[in-house]
DNA sequence: AAACCACTTTACGTTAACGTAAAGGTAAAT
DNA sequence: ATTTACCTTTACGTTAACGTAAAGTGGTTT
């Protein structure tokens, strides 16, 4: 008896469109099961949407994304699936250290032009 | 006597065409010298490059990177624009914040599906 | 029964960020 | 002098990620 939702209501829930929804499917990144012909989404489909827009935020493709979404749930086929697999997620982590530094500079940058701007403001006072 | 550089010098440096870069400059992101009609870059410009390709790998559009490189040297006008800039200076750095929660989550979900992977590659090797 | 709602598919349109010729200018090397 | 190696502008093409109608289906509320 798991919870289920339909597409408007995830729709609304993370602020994106239905067609946005129907798209990541058309892309292979949801499946959702269907009753008659309508759409009905698990709670494992309503997380792997959230891990799309996870990534989307941190500028991912959508073909990242799906890449990223099936190391969830992965095809435990064999051991050289397993191999594949870890390389791709170290690949995926070393990605993100790269990503990590950027901000990081992105925030030592931002806070030095914050603090100009607020000596300029000093000195404007001081006159 | 500062250092100058070719499009095609820079276009090298970073790893992207020349016509990228003369996209960013179409785009309002840089404004290199002439001589004649070729382009000559300074390391300001230089630098503005490196700032606008940290913003693509953040997932920033060129408008948001635009809006970032304009913090470096802004035109200090007057002190509504200053407040201006600071306001965005701080929204930046929030929309930064959120994408620091953003990769640190899923560096926990890669450091799962990794171990994931290893016991499911131990239980193998027991048997 | 008619109107309304939420769902569906199909399909063309749009925007951003470049790619890819085409056609030509300039300066150094052969 | 002509090939080579850069540089230039102009302009149409492409891909990703949806937007936006159009036209139809199926339940329920009036």
């Amino acid at each position: 008896m798991d919870k289920t939702y339909s597409i408007s209501t995830l729709a609304k829930e993370f602020d994106i469109t239905t067609r946005t929804i129907r798209h990541y499917e058309d892309m292979g990144l949801l499946s959702p099961q269907r009753q008659g012909q309508t759409r009905v989404y698990s709670s494992t489909d309503r997380t792997r949407l959230k891990l799309i827009l996870r990534g989307k935020r941190l500028g991912f493709s959508l073909d990242e994304s799906r890449e990223i979404v099936d190391m969830y749930d992965p095809e435990h086929g064999n051991v050289e699936q397993l191999h594949k697999l870890i390389t791709r997620i170290q690949i995926q982590k070393e990605k993100l250290n790269k990503q990590l530094q950027d901000i990081a500079k992105l925030q030592r940058d931002l806070n030095e032009a914050e603090q100009g701007c607020l000596n300029a403001l000093k000195r404007h006072n001081q006159t």
